[in-house]
DNA sequence: GCCAACGTTGGC
DNA sequence: GCCAACGTTGGC
């Protein structure tokens, strides 16, 4: 088990690097702060939800997003700490996210959970990232882009974390 | 499989 | 509150 552990690591599953929107009113950096981690439940979008699914791995690093605030911008830092399981408000017909199709034997929403790692000293806000010239290729920064669970790269990561710290 | 209608996101 | 952009739904 160790073997085939270590074997992935050597495999190259290397470090992703992500940003997530939550809109602060609802969910923001200080509840997940308060709350040391949390599962990302409540996407109800495809992409989004492949991305969890499939393509995020405990260690990754997230962007933490405040959207629809005042202002918008990175707020911190979390990072993935369990890998994508289902979500379980599908299943509550008292959630606002509750989903009539999902069954527990075919669930259709998976979230990771993530657990929280800074709050920037000093907020990105969008207006920021905007005038980085080194960010002009972020998603976030693209026209129409509402997707809540984006990729990023390396270097965008680094670079707001830099901006924030 | 097309596409109009509708709902949502999210900056402004 | 407005509205552009986008995703989803459902009739055909």
């Amino acid at each position: 088990m160790i073997f085939l552990e270590l074997s992935g690591k050597a495999l190259g599953m290397a470090k992703k690097y992500w940003l997530m929107k939550s809109e602060p009113e609802t969910y923001s950096i200080s509840h997940l702060q308060k709350d040391k981690k949390t599962w990302w439940t409540g996407v109800r979008n495809y992409q989004a939800r492949n991305f969890m699914m499939n393509d995020m791995n405990v260690g990754d690093e997230i962007l933490f997003y405040h959207s629809n605030a005042e202002p918008p911008g990175v707020a911190g830092l979390a990072r993935v700490s369990k890998k994508a399981e289902p979500d379980a408000t599908q299943f509550d017909k008292k959630s606002e996210v509750f989903d009539p199709k999902a069954s527990k034997e075919k669930p259709i929403w998976f979230c990771v959970e993530v657990e929280f790692v800074a709050e920037f000293k000093n907020f990105v806000s969008l207006e920021t990232l905007k005038e980085t010239k080194s960010l002009e290729g972020m998603q976030v920064l693209k026209k129409g882009q509402r997707l809540s669970v984006q990729p990023a790269t390396k270097a965008e990561f680094d670079q707001v974390k830099k901006l924030g710290s």
